[in-house]
RNA sequence: UGGGGCGUGGUCCAACCGGUAGGACACCGCACUGUUAAUGCGGAUGGUGGUGGUUCGAAUCCACCCGCCCCAGCCA
């Protein structure tokens, strides 16, 4: 770096520009963009943690007057001027620019193809790599990127020990037409995880108190705003606890990651013009409701559901708009969940599991519960599911030394995420989605 | 996999009950010392997703194909 940066010591970031005003600094970046008004330039500039607004006289200086006249958005450039505190300028400081380095200059003849203006989904995501340059992208990375760090924070700060699950796995978790399948050595066939459940269920019973975090894959033909094939899953899962023990974990799991986003990064919320409101009231304790009361909710307001039937986006919604935080909706029919649910003592047609439903329409973030730790009633499962069960063997042993009650659920991160950016599609909110029809850039 | 919608210059759109494909932005030039996706004036380039059909004539109508978007199912 020192060949490019001779005075290190003046080299800030412009997330740092307010604690500098009036003294001369050195910027690295890029060029967002150039007005011109006459023998005055404004160039703003970008470097990652915000951008700033330059001024640049060409009588005071015009060496970097002439190179910053007409060059190119996106060529990478490093500027040296006095920062100073200015209302009329975006952000409130600008640099009053006195020298600039062009590290590269964008050839005329090939420019930034990504214009200030309105641009379609398709050809944005054909530039994805590009795309994430944008302030409204590299906020929404940011925050992406703090609710990783509070998540980890919590589960860690909770005794939770990461134990990471494979990729490669032998046979799927919950049926097999949503697994991508891939060649594995000598003409073996593996499947990428589609949840890292199983496993977790193993270091649970070594540890005590687990998680994991990772990708997963789905193989789903969901084209939807809610729907990646590949994205991130945070499951934890504990020996000896129960559905009440992880809608309290969830809760606090969740609510931490909001908060921490509205602490931490609230100029990234500012940008994405986000209803901070809307997210003040997340903490706990959140509603927590039966699916029976669920469904005499829905039925209030003209819902049609009834018992048996499994919730779709309309009910999710519906049963959402009632709070002003997540909600918590417990005890589903047996039938319409996995197999591995353990049953309700009290009411063996009921699955001891829960979904928590984020606010504003954005649909399950979690689903978990306590899992069946007997073992005939597992394997009596297994078969009513005509799941093969040598691909189950091992899952099998954890009930068969040592067994005891213990539960789990999986936060789906980027639905979290969309939620807490307020973005209209989850796809914004991982660098690069993977969609049924997209596997590029 | 069903249902609905959309493919027009580099980009975003208009023309679509058939009749000369147009605008804005971007780009280039000029003007402007406080601009906020700057503005004003001037200029050059460049396009109907593909194949076939109907017709004197197709961006427009029809068939098939390709690509994309939204919704549902499934799920996080």
């Amino acid at each position: 770096m020192s060949a490019i940066t001779r005075d290190a010591a003046s080299v800030i970031t412009i997330e740092q520009a307010g604690q500098h005003d009036a003294q001369q600094v050195t910027l690295r970046g890029w060029l967002y963009n150039v007005r011109e008004s006459g023998k005055l330039l404004f160039p703003i500039f970008r470097d990652g943690t915000g951008i700033i607004q330059g001024v640049c006289s060409q009588k005071e200086h015009p060496q970097a007057f002439e190179a910053l006249r007409g060059l190119t958005q996106e060529s990478s450039v490093i500027v040296t001027g006095i920062i100073r505190s200015e209302k009329r300028a975006p952000g409130g400081y600008e640099i009053g620019v006195t020298k600039v380095e062009i590290v590269q200059k964008v050839p005329e003849s090939d420019p930034y193809p990504i214009q200030l203006k309105e641009h379609g989904v398709d050809f944005l995501l054909d530039r994805r790599h590009l795309w994430i340059r944008s302030p409204r992208q590299a906020a929404i990375l940011r925050i992406r990127a703090e609710a990783i760090r509070a998540a980890r924070e919590y589960m860690d700060g909770q005794g939770y020990t990461l134990t990471d699950a494979p990729v490669f796995t032998p046979a799927a978790c919950e049926g097999t037409t949503t697994l991508f399948e891939v060649n594995y050595i000598d003409d073996q066939k593996a499947y990428l995880t589609q949840s890292g459940q199983l496993y977790v269920e193993a270091t649970a019973m070594a540890l005590g108190k687990v998680y994991t975090f990772g990708p997963t894959f789905r193989a789903e033909k969901s084209k939807t705003r809610r729907h990646l094939t590949e994205f991130w899953m945070l499951e934890p899962e504990a020996a000896y606890a129960d559905l009440s023990d992880m809608m309290a974990l969830g809760e606090g799991l969740v609510s931490h990651m909001v908060q921490s986003a509205l602490k931490n990064r609230q100029r990234e919320l500012e940008t994405l013009k986000r209803d901070t409101a809307k997210l003040a009231n997340v903490r706990p304790p959140f509603p927590r409701i039966s699916y029976e009361e669920a469904i005499r909710i829905l039925n209030e307001h003209g819902n049609s559901a009834k018992m048996g039937d499994d919730f779709g986006g309309d009910e999710e919604t519906l049963l959402s708009s009632e709070y002003d935080r997540p909600v918590m909706v417990h005890r589903y029919p047996a039938a319409i969940k996995a197999f591995y649910m353990q049953p309700d003592p009290q009411r063996p047609d009921l699955a001891l599991g829960f979904d928590m439903l984020a606010p504003e329409g954005y649909g399950e973030i979690i689903g978990g519960g306590q899992r069946v730790h007997d073992y005939d009633l597992l394997v009596k499962r297994l078969r009513e599911n005509k799941l093969p069960e040598e691909a189950f063997q091992w899952y099998l042993d954890l009930r068969r030394y040592g067994s005891v009650p213990h539960a789990g659920f999986g936060l789906g991160l980027e639905r979290t995420v969309a939620w807490i950016c307020g973005t209209e599609h989850i796809r914004e909110v991982i660098p690069f989605p993977r969609t049924i029809y997209r596997v590029y850039p």
